[in-house]
DNA sequence: ATAATAATTGAACAATTGTTCAATTGTCAA
DNA sequence: TTGACAATTGAACAATTGTTCAATTATTAT
């Protein structure tokens, strides 16, 4: 276990420094919403299981097991983070990933939890 | 707007191919604990502030505007989740950043969210 | 030992979250 | 038009979460 970065500075020097980086509200909040999306274990679900195909709301309740009324509220949840994006087809609406970062992400997040 | 993924096979037949496809339960649960630790703007903050190197936890409480109370509880969840790593110093807990997956993640949901 | 400072802890509180349930909208087939 | 099926919606509920407050532990200096 190596020691801590140097603290050449005093603490209240350190503080002013610190202080000067931290980044605005708004980018704060961004971020944090993001995680908090995929901080479900349905949403998680969801992703995982579109990451194969696109698949409708009924076809996603009998995978995770769930009810449709549950699946399409995290549906929206993720759908106004834009993780996921819907195509109406006849009666029924398919849901398919949306973004590539997430995959990137995901595949980090797996070596963490997986390390 | 391309159009959705081939849809080939009926419906029941995806959802069986998707199905023995879905990860355990453990799996799961892990990915998201990890971006619900992530999900929190105060959480944010305090990584963010610790990516330039390490401070105690009065020093973060001044960065943040917050109560050393507050910063303590977030940072045991930090520790526990293997995000931080804490450092006797004397008197003081230095923090520091404990992993380098969270700077790539950290990027890539930068992109993400500023994309 | 005593006082002072740093950090942690647990209980309590308000706020947020995820699922269920019932009702509703929208689309296709008869 | 009617009936059936797919999906969405809103209210309600229990469960979880983040901060505050007060009390406690731990370390240093006098």
């Amino acid at each position: 276990m190596p020691d801590i970065s140097v603290l050449t500075e005093n603490s209240s020097v350190r503080v002013d420094n610190v202080r000067r980086l931290m980044p605005g509200e708004e980018l704060v909040c961004g971020l944090s919403d993001f995680f908090k999306v995929m901080g479900d274990p349905t949403r998680i679900n969801i992703l995982w299981a579109l990451e194969k195909g696109a698949l409708c709301v009924n076809e996603l309740a009998a995978v995770l097991n769930m009810t449709k009324s549950a699946v399409s509220h995290q549906l929206k949840i993720l759908r106004v983070a834009k993780l996921v994006r819907a195509l109406k087809k006849g009666k029924n609406v398919y849901y398919e990933l949306n973004d590539e970062h997430v995959r990137i992400i995901w595949e980090k997040a797996l070596e963490h939890v997986c390390e």
